[in-house]
DNA sequence: CTGAAAGCGCTAACAC
DNA sequence: GTGTTAGCGCTTTCAG
């Protein structure tokens, strides 16, 4: 049998509330020095353990948040959230909380996995989502304190990387260098932050009278070589004179499977085709060529989160959206 | 307020045993038709979502297994480590198991954080630390199951990737390429894993008969260019008759800070110098070299320590060790 | 098939 | 300074 309070108590001739006072460390009320003395003698005589899952329940808290990632496919494997995550964590546990990773739960409906969220488990939470996850919506107008992390949420202070900005300085540094005829590659289901670089893209070269029709729009699938190749292929496949010089992608997986089609096909970069990723996770292997990209400080966004996450539970008000400034890298492929 | 089984039992006129029994699909009671209807229709009115915490204290099971890193500086946004627990997330996810990212707890004392971490808010252990980490052989003699995972422990249920293999493979592909002497580059601290493939690469080419003296084993600094220019120029200064052709590093980013530094230095890769990497974690970045090495299956690591833990806690014995097989990566850098 | 009683281990409120 | 009482919300006996 596991040692509780009432074994100290019992041991001491003392009673539960004293013992308790003293090892939660409540300053409230004074203990003579010799009691406490000797309560702590005992416990470590006893090899005391207070159990943290009744003082949640009986404290209205657990010093725990959650992290939950509605996407389908997406988790800690995706690099950028590992970073989210590190930040999170680095910030969190400076104050002393742990991180809940809540299981994706794909099977389940929506209510369903509100009520796993909600359920007393953590003190905040939290997403990563699609903004018409109805989920999102629901967090929204529960008492749980909720914030989005990496892509915005209408109705939820969110923490993002500034994805104009970075398609702004990544246009900039790709008209400098003499382009003019841009295509921009998303793919099928673009998240809210890839959406906004898209969005960006257009006003931005509409902005510089660039017409409609030179900015092409090509859609790939996920990771998928093949369909960089055809996307390749469909945008080569117009006149010289008004064929894209430049592909802004719309993050950098994205770019690197282009630059793999182009190597297979051929295609010379950037004397051909230009190319721009976006997300700049540093890595450590020696890459065959420098990205042109713009880099998020993910880490940083988590760290931040973590801070108006902990305003919001003290009942503050928080900025509805904080975006974090990321900086262009420049590189060999433009 | 929020709403209680006792709310929705006050609401009925039932007792608040029967409505839990509905809600938590106790099947050992038969409860009638009718009035199950009755407990869902109000739970559902009523939004009743269960109280996790309270749950958890009178079953004495939170559903929650914890992931501690104990090493200095190893956290989420190492690439391995991240996969590692994609692994434990998904196979623990379909068993309906969160995952608890316990913080660095740094500063604390080892009773401390073993306190913290077997408080009762996990249901076992997953634990990433070094052999002679106290806090490890306390964990194995407490009741809180626990496994490790990445590097073994001497007392814990481990779940690895086969370094010794994994050291065979390359060394063997060295060989069989004519390779007769190699170096060794470590870094100053080796996790186990480290440990295990220099002791594997040091008896295999005793085994081969080469004499020890040919075996240079070289220490860098974690991640320094400079560290590695300085142990790239110790080996390249001796005679060239008994100077070491290859290099294997103890793992994939020793191998690519190696790579630069051979770069820098005008060393060319493989013919002044083959080099060899080890854990092969896929990027999607196109390399500028791909490096000779040895996939381990993370992500299988977490997978299968999961497992383990599942059968830890129902109380059945478990291997000792459960080591993942691994397979070369050839590449151009040897 | 359902209810009454008890208790998981802790801490907040109030007494003295 | 310390003890008494009560209760967080749930589930597990045990009755009937």
């Amino acid at each position: 049998m596991r040692v509780t309070a009432k074994d100290i108590a019992g041991e001491l001739g003392l009673s539960r509330p004293t013992v308790s006072r003293v090892l939660s460390g409540d300053g409230s009320h004074r203990v003579s020095d010799e009691t406490r003395e000797r309560i702590y003698e005992a416990a470590r005589r006893l090899e005391y353990r207070p159990n943290a899952v009744a003082r949640s329940l009986r404290r209205g808290r657990t010093d725990i948040v959650g992290f939950y990632a509605g996407y389908g496919g997406m988790d800690t494997r995706d690099d950028f959230l590992a970073q989210t995550i590190g930040g999170l964590q680095s910030a969190g546990g400076a104050r002393g909380l742990d991180l809940l990773l809540h299981d994706g739960y794909h099977k389940h409906s929506t209510d369903e996995v509100y009520k796993k969220l909600h359920d007393g488990r953590v003190d905040g939470l939290f997403l990563v989502a699609s903004p018409d996850d109805p989920l999102a919506l629901r967090l929204s107008k529960s008492s749980l304190p909720s914030v989005a992390v990496a892509d915005a949420q209408p109705y939820l202070p969110s923490v993002v990387c500034d994805d104009a900005d970075g398609m702004r300085q990544i246009i900039d540094y790709l008209w400098a260098r003499g382009h003019r005829r841009m295509a921009f590659l998303a793919e099928e289901h673009l998240p809210v932050s890839g959406q906004r670089r898209l969005d960006a893209f257009v006003s931005l070269l509409d902005g510089r009278g660039v017409a409609a029709e030179h900015a092409s729009i090509v859609r790939v699938a996920h990771g998928s070589v093949e369909s960089s190749m055809e996307a390749l292929g469909f945008l080569l496949s117009k006149p010289v004179r008004r064929r894209a010089t430049a592909i802004c992608c719309w993050n950098d997986m994205t770019a690197n499977t282009l630059l793999r089609a182009c190597m297979e096909r051929g295609v010379r970069v950037p004397d051909d085709m230009a190319i721009a990723g976006f997300n700049g996770i540093p890595s450590n292997v020696l890459p065959a060529r420098q990205l042109v990209t713009v880099f998020c400080p993910w880490a940083g966004v988590g760290e931040t989160a973590m801070e108006i996450m902990l305003r919001r539970m003290e009942g503050e008000t928080t900025p509805t959206e904080t975006c974090l400034p990321v900086t262009l890298v420049a590189g060999d492929t433009a």
